[in-house]
DNA sequence: GTTGAGCGTT
């Protein structure tokens, strides 16, 4: 059994950390005292300048002439990567805006917790991600045993995101963080997300990836899938996304326009929301663009969160509102570092409020309207629009269909009647009354069947796409695999 | 003293 000297920074104390038979030594022994790195570089002595350690599947493996008696440091993934400086920003009233919609921590559960792990232990282990302000172990009071599960809460948000994309091993677990089911209506990682127009087939994921991250640490990457000609990119830090929101962009030669996800403040409200058209007539021309008048392209600058304050309408008519009502719909995908399957998350994005239908907010403003093409600016869209075109087969059918089974299938009984009646108060089909006409057109996935064929389906489509480098069977990662989650979520 | 999906005595 040989050891390699590892340490936190180049002058830090230094640990010895065991290799395996093979020689390569597991990210995870590296973790275990080293919480949230990601790599190791040494000196190279001839050179003089720093050498990467090969990583693979979760197993570092010895420079050609052997570990050495090298100090190997840690290297802990970039947070630091803002486009903006926090000074150019500090003087801008659209700065005071994202601030307010920055999210904020939450409590996090930790299940999966050794038997043995205390709350300083608990503690010990997540301050390596940030300013830890409150750290908890739930006990049975009478034996004072572990109940197996804690919780903990940061003082930064950026260390929360990065704590829920992946799992961790403590004290000789897996455990999974989670956002409690207890406090799933903060929605918060909203604003992390971008919408990206105009995509062409031909850019993939890693591309997007690859583009964005010059601007940020890019957290996920969602396609759909059958292609829609537009994506969603999430970024580790809310303004980073903001501050790309309106761009139009330059990828593989094609141009895409880079534009909110979703409005902040609108969670998953019954109220008000919903006025907008359902029936997919709201447009015209299958051809994408903003359907009528009145769609701006861009949340401008002031768009996306004036939206929020925005006076209700009830009646937007045809091609009506839209707002900045969108979400990506799948659970956060790769997201949550395509991670772990929690159902807070995937209630919060397919969740009523955020899948954006209709809307009674008038279009954006800020009118660059006119983007011709199959290409859709998304903030601008209701459902009306994106039952236009074929590119865009999702059908309000389909919408029920997924919410119609979340609540049969995976949600509590109240998730299952709220998107009924708001399938009802929408005339929209209604997942239960296959009869009800389905006013639009769309085939969707699963043809005429779109009532009860969707969600599962649905996600499995979808799942996969912003990280797909596991090759994991199901969708979701399985909890005993030992290695090799790819950093890919979520929030 | 055993256990291993879950959701917080205040």
């Amino acid at each position: 059994m040989s050891y390699i000297l590892v340490s936190e920074d180049e002058n830090d104390e230094s640990i010895e950390l065991p290799c395996e038979e093979d020689g390569t030594l597991l990210l995870s022994t590296l973790s275990a005292q080293y919480p949230g790195a990601s790599g190791l570089k040494y000196r190279n002595p001839d050179s003089g300048a720093l050498r990467g350690v090969r990583l693979v599947e979760g197993r570092f493996y010895p420079p050609d002439a052997g570990w050495g008696n090298h100090v190997y440091i840690c290297v802990f993934p970039k947070v630091e990567n803002k486009r903006k400086s926090d000074e150019q920003l500090e003087n801008s009233t659209a700065k005071t805006k994202r601030m307010e919609n920055r999210p904020k921590c939450s409590d996090l559960i930790v299940l999966g917790l050794p038997w043995k792990t205390t709350e300083q232990d608990l503690r010990q282990y997540f301050e390596a991600y940030g300013e830890v302000l409150m750290a908890q172990v739930k006990k049975d009071p009478k034996t004072g045993q572990s109940k197996g599960f804690g919780f903990m809460r940061f003082g930064n948000y950026e260390s929360q995101v990065r704590v829920l994309s992946k799992r961790h091993m403590i004290d000789g677990r897996w455990c999974d963080v989670k956002i409690p089911n207890s406090k799933e209506s903060q929605a918060t990682e909203l604003s992390r997300k971008v919408f990206v127009g105009r995509c062409t087939e031909d850019l993939t994921a890693d591309d997007l990836r690859e583009y964005f991250s010059k601007y940020g640490e890019v957290t996920d990457v969602f396609i759909p899938k059958p292609f829609r000609a537009f994506a969603f990119v999430t970024f580790m830090d809310p303004e980073v996304a903001q501050s790309l929101c309106g761009e139009d962009h330059i990828v593989k030669g094609t141009s895409i326009h880079v534009s909110n996800a979703v409005p902040k403040n609108e969670s998953g409200g019954h109220h008000g929301r919903m006025h907008g058209r359902m029936d997919g007539r709201g447009g015209h021309g299958g051809m994408g663009g903003p359907p009528m008048g009145g769609f701006g392209s861009g949340p401008g600058p002031n768009g996306p969160f004036a939206g929020a304050q925005m006076p209700h309408h009830g009646n937007m008519g045809s091609g009506g509102g839209g707002g900045n009502m969108w979400n990506q719909g799948n659970g956060g995908g790769g997201n949550r570092g395509g991670d772990i399957p929690n159902l807070a998350a995937l209630g919060n994005s397919l969740g009523l409020g955020t899948l954006g239908i209709g809307g009674n907010h008038p279009g954006g403003q800020g009118n660059t309207g006119g983007q011709g093409g199959v290409n859709a600016a998304p903030p601008t869209l209701s459902m009306g629009a994106l039952n236009l075109g074929a590119a865009l087969p999702l059908s309000s059918a389909m919408v029920a269909a997924a919410l119609g089974q979340a609540g049969l299938g995976l949600f509590g009984g109240n998730f299952q009647s709220a998107a009924l009646s708001q399938a009802e108060n929408q005339g929209m089909a209604n997942p239960q009354n296959p009869h009800i006409p389905n006013t639009t057109s769309t085939p969707s996935l699963g043809g005429g069947n779109a009532q009860r064929s969707g969600f599962l389906e649905w996600m499995n489509q979808t799942q996969g796409s912003g990280d797909a480098n596991n090759s994991n069977q199901g969708p979701w990662p399985q909890r005993d695999v030992k290695q090799g989650f790819g950093m890919s979520v979520s929030p």
